[in-house]
DNA sequence: TTTAATCTGTTGGTTAATCGACAAAAGAGG
DNA sequence: CCTCTTTTGTCGATTAACCAACAGATTAAA
């Protein structure tokens, strides 16, 4: 996004909407590499001008929608404030274990595995950034990524799964691993 | 609406969808006289002064909105080009009466007769508009309004039934009345 | 009746969306 | 290889949507 702040204009707001909208019903129908910002503005009823005043390109709108709906997810799931604590890192691990598994069926079966980059990259960035604000980053800066890096890839294979575990019990196996990990830091 | 001809512009044409939207949304949930126009836009994400650039009121809303699901709904009965004749005017009896029943059920139950005036009334206009479109309205003024009043009226009454005929049969009993009330007229 | 609140319709100034056009890059097919 | 087509990203000018604010009408409550 070219501003990251919230948008507060109803149209910018709509607009948002209409493209994250559109991008999503298109990738129902075929691979993000196979998308052109044309088929995403047509079926959006945008016009190609407005996309590159809000996205540099369809790689950042996809950024934008996947950090959405997860952002929408973790509401649901986690409590008002949460913190790194075993609770809530258990549900951030639940969490991003189904909103993969959620995306993957949302998309045609080939679409999710077979685009450059993975569009399953586009998520760890949002988990780096939850996990960054629930512990001091700068106190030491390989740990967020130690923790986040870990979540995901852990999904990421997970989700590659034909026969998989649930996501609680994917939990239960993942959490004690951090927290025995990060339990120096902590005392 | 301000201007008739069809919006080309693909935010006009946004706009009259949101606000058609918002506003059979709210029929479903209370009569027309208790809806206003703050409730229509902030239902369609609008702004309310869009509201007014577009219709005089929220009566000119309605007016147009009927007039469009009525337009969608004549173009799947009818054929391509209809014309003055005892078929096309049978598919119109019943065209009309199941738009009327159609809109009866979407709205609140008290909501489709207990408005002033009648919510039915808006439906005759259009129904006028296609009936002059077959005729030549200048040779005899009043031809159209008979048949469209006609047709309307029954299909008024027809539509306030607990138990009542299908629309078929009702287009059955009105059309010959229509072709042997007009007869003199067409030789 | 008076007061307070809401709805209506309008105005001028600001911001976003549209449009047509353009050059450069990327692909497809011969 | 070259040509034709499509996509990409950008630009300036136009139009529509937004917003705050206003006065007058309507309604509900005190």
């Amino acid at each position: 996004m070219l501003d990251k702040s919230k948008p507060v204009d109803p149209r910018v707001i709509r607009t948002h909407q209409l493209l994250t909208d559109a991008l999503m019903e298109l990738l129902k129908e075929k691979p993000f590499g196979a998308v052109t910002v044309r088929d995403i503005v047509e079926r959006a009823t945008l016009n190609r001008t407005t996309f590159y005043t809000h996205f540099e390109d369809k790689y950042a709108l996809l950024n934008y929608m996947i950090g959405e709906k997860f952002q929408v997810l973790l509401a649901e799931q986690l409590p008002t404030c949460p913190r790194f604590c075993e609770d809530h890192l258990r549900l951030l691990v639940i969490t991003t274990a189904e909103f993969l598994a959620q995306f993957a069926t949302q998309c045609q079966p080939n679409n999710f595995h077979q685009s450059s980059p993975p569009i399953e990259f586009y998520i760890h960035q949002h988990l780096y950034q939850v996990v960054c604000s629930w512990i001091e980053p700068d106190s030491n800066p390989v740990l967020a990524s130690v923790i986040s890096w870990g979540i995901w890839g852990t999904a990421f294979q997970w989700v590659r799964r034909k026969e998989r575990m649930s996501p609680a019990v994917l939990a239960d196996q993942v959490v004690p691993l951090i927290v025995s990990g990060v339990h120096p830091y902590f005392g």
